[in-house]
DNA sequence: CTGAAAGCGCTTACAG
DNA sequence: CTGAAAGCGCTTACAG
């Protein structure tokens, strides 16, 4: 209603300074076309009057709303359990706020919901830029921002399934090979896995370098796709423990569904780890908090503000940027791992 | 850069059907002022042209930007830990979405930081209403938005604190009774607490209230007070397991320092819940994790978000709005808490 | 019912 | 170095 009335305007401050409003404008911005004299005056007098340049006027004169838009999908019940969002935001965030950018959240129910928000941003130009994650397999959100350049999409997914959008992938290729490697030098020659959804891309190559490492080791190797959900941990469990050859580890492609899988092993009477190994892909407060606390494959997120947000600037600056990794992985050994029980 | 040259604006559909922008407008806004007619023919064609209307354009026009706003703090470990502010803003956005509202968020390192944003929202229009969190005794975010009515802001504490601004408020009151009267049912007579910084108005009012419903009990009590992290929780616990009498009952402000709690039980051999009782003010899928699970109060916050936002939109229409309680608590009692054993 | 015009608060060529 | 003017894409009184 009637608020913003009693709001400063560069008009104000022009007034006020016995300048063009134009020279306000350049003053402000820090460009030429005025003396070093009236720039400090208008500074000066614009600060004493509480001036901000109002961002809607902004975004409409330069098509930037100095905004990052992020969907997220509403009806995952692991939003609240999984600390990856929340820490991500954070740390984009703290390197977003040095230059005065917002992150622009959504919800969506459904990717019909989710698509009708990009495609409304898009023609409202109501983002510089935005973030995609959870991507699949031919992924309409994808499909979109191919056909929209003028939006720049950073894609957090591995680069095969971004459809030539830039991507910034973890290196799941890495985190795989280290965790087989770390299995079959503790002794071990059969393991299994409760991974994510097969519709993900980073599932996929997960599957595919978990596959070719046990081979080369010559090891046994089982997989389960879930769906990340404690329910699915649980059952997926439950299957490779009773399977006719049972594995002496197993790794699960989050932190929850480890969890649940050290449950199910405990209800068995099946020690952890001097029975069956467990590791958690992904790493977080969770995994330090059961009995014994859980070896984990850590990523670095607090590393990963900056490097996003500098991709971010360069996407929205118009430079072509090169797809790149996240910080390393990194193996946390604690104590739901070891050699394996002679048979 | 050169984004947005391509969008399709008004203009352009007042001249492909043949009428005034304000035609256009009109029919588009749904006001009157245009024939059925026109107004389904430019409802037509502005849909098949992919029209939507610029935010900004829209923003600067209407002096409404279609968000709120959210600063936290950055530098707080728990943000990734406690599932709260996630829960909440999937919550709150889901009911946004309906209007197309958006939450516009920020993190800021300090105080001093948020202030700043806070500010800059105020003066540069950016949001149509904020929401606060954590708010301390004298906190200058209320002083701010108490001088600044023309952004409303709803504020997430105890009435106590908020300088007369809108509250919802947790019933921490009614919370502390049903733990108290819970522990005092089943046997115990001397239990403890671990709080929340006293800086806090939700803290404040607990531990007026523990005072109270214990005395009132015949219950002797003992509280300290910690900041939420692993660390003090541990801490804390220990001072009160070596108190000369010891308490049967310890009651934590949140879950990730009860579960530090059950770890330092372990380790001193005291038997949870045979010799101890715990539990957790807020649940959450940490209390499920451990063994024994955890006893805790649990707040309904999926059934918070349309609360929320119906206050929200009734602040921006300018309407004056009673302070508000969140939907009641509910003790969750799992296998922490038990009859305590008799001395 | 309809159109021409002014305004929201900025920025940016364009003349002086 | 400085000012007057047009434009960003909408909305909204104001005349016809």
């Amino acid at each position: 209603m009637g608020s913003g009335k009693s709001k400063v305007t560069i008009t104000d401050v022009a007034r006020a300074a016995g300048v063009s409003s134009s020279a306000v404008s350049y003053a402000l911005n820090g460009k030429p076309g005025v003396s070093e004299q009236t720039r400090n005056k208008v500074l000066e007098i614009a600060d004493s009057m509480g001036w901000k340049p109002n961002s809607a006027a902004k975004a409409l004169s330069v098509a930037h709303t100095h905004t990052i838009g992020v969907v997220l999908n509403a009806s995952s019940t692991l939003l609240g359990v999984e600390p990856y969002f929340m820490e991500l935001f954070s740390s984009v965030g703290v390197e977003l706020e040095k230059e005065d950018y917002s992150l622009l959240l959504r919800f969506a129910h459904d990717d019909d919901e989710a698509l009708r928000v990009h495609r409304n941003w898009i023609a409202a130009g109501s983002v510089d830029a935005v973030m995609i994650f959870n991507v699949e397999i031919g992924d309409r959100r994808v499909e979109l921002y191919c056909q929209h350049p003028e939006v720049p999409a950073l894609v957090f997914s591995d680069a095969s399934v971004s459809g030539g959008l830039t991507t910034i992938s973890s290196n799941d290729a890495d985190g795989t090979r280290q965790i087989v490697k770390y299995l079959h030098d503790l002794g071990h020659t059969h393991i299994a896995r409760v991974a994510g959804p097969e519709r993900f891309g980073h599932t996929y190559l997960r599957d595919r370098v978990f596959s070719e490492e046990t081979t080369k080791y010559g090891m046994r190797y089982d997989c389960l796709h879930a769906d990340y959900t404690p329910q699915e941990g649980r059952d997926c469990t439950k299957r490779l423990l009773t399977l006719p050859q049972t594995p002496t580890a197993i790794v699960y492609d989050n932190d929850v569904m480890t969890i649940e899988g050290l449950h199910v092993a405990s209800a068995k009477g099946i020690n952890v780890p001097e029975d069956l190994s467990l590791i958690s892909w992904d790493d977080s407060y969770l995994c330090t908090v059961t009995e014994p606390r859980l070896t984990a494959l850590a990523r670095n997120i607090p590393a990963l503000g900056g490097q996003v947000v500098s991709m971010l600037y360069a996407l929205i600056d118009g430079e072509s940027v090169a797809n790149q990794f996240e910080p390393g992985y990194r193996l946390i050994t604690r104590e739901s791992t070891a050699v394996p029980r002679a048979e």
